[in-house]
DNA sequence: TGCAAATATGAATAGATGTTCATATAATAT
DNA sequence: ATATTATATGAACATCTATTCATATTTGCA
C-alpha cells in the first residue's frame, strides 16, 4: 500500500459514507438483506420509495442520503419512467460491509 | 447475515471511528505502512510520542484518538514504565483498511 | 523528596453532519 | 391543461466531533 495524504482523505471520504445507520441501512436494502425472502445478499433494483418504505424512513431523507452514496460511488442509478432505480456499485461496499459485520460480531462474543 | 438496529448502530459506531483521518494515520502506522522500512503491514508497537511523530500531530490529540481507538476496540495496549505501547487488535481493522483502500485506488482510475 | 518524561484528561470552540419541513422539478396519465 | 406520482432540493436547526490549550496523573530516577 501506498500511503498519503491525499489516500488518507479519501478513505475518511469513503468510511464518513459508510458510518451512518440510514445509509447501512439503504445499502443492506439494496443487498436484499432486510427482508426475510431467504434470496439474500445478492445487489437488487430498488426505487427511493421502496428503500424508504423499507427501512421506515422519510422520502426526503431517503434521496438526500441516496445522494450521498451516489456521489461516495456506493451507489449507481437508473431512471425507468418517474422511477429512478437505485443499486449497488460494486463489491467494495459490499466486502466493507461484511467486514464491519463481522466485526461487531466477535465483539458480541467478548461481552 | 442477520441486521437488526443493534447490529446497524454497532457498525455505524465501528465505520465512525475509523472515517477520521488523523485515526486512519495511526492505524496505518502501527501496520508499519507510514516508513520505508520495506518491512510493511506487519503489526507492530508504538508508544503515544513515537506515533504522534510520525503522523505529525500533537502529543494531546494522539492520545485522544488512541482513547477512541481503544474504547472501539481497533487497539490495545501494554504498559512498560512509563511509555504504553500500543498495537493493532485484530485483523478485522487491517481488512477494513485494504478494502478501503482497494476502494479509493478504483476510483483513482475512473477519474 | 524533587524532577523529568510520558501520557491522560477536561474545557472550550469552530466546523461538520443528519434530519425535518416545505417546496420544486420531472414524467405520466386522464 | 391539470392532476398525480416519484424524486430532488434548499434552508434551518440541533447535535456531534476534531482539535487545541492548559493541566493533571503516573512512573522512573537522581
Amino acid at each position: 500500500m501506498y500511503i498519503n495524504d491525499k489516500v488518507i482523505n479519501k478513505m475518511q471520504d469513503t468510511l464518513k459514507i459508510a458510518s451512518d445507520a440510514t445509509r447501512l441501512k439503504i445499502l443492506f436494502s439494496l443487498l436484499n438483506e432486510l427482508d426475510n425472502s431467504g434470496d439474500a445478499s445478492h445487489f437488487v433494483e430498488k426505487c427511493v420509495n421502496d428503500i424508504a418504505l423499507q427501512i421506515g424512513a422519510s422520502q426526503s431523507l431517503v434521496s438526500h442520503q441516496l445522494k450521498v452514496l451516489k456521489d461516495g460511488g456506493f451507489v449507481k442509478s437508473n431512471k425507468v419512467g418517474t422511477k429512478i432505480y437505485y443499486s449497488l456499485k460494486d463489491e467494495h461496499v459490499q466486502q466493507i460491509m461484511k467486514i464491519t459485520y463481522d466485526h461487531v460480531l466477535e465483539d458480541e462474543e467478548h461481552e
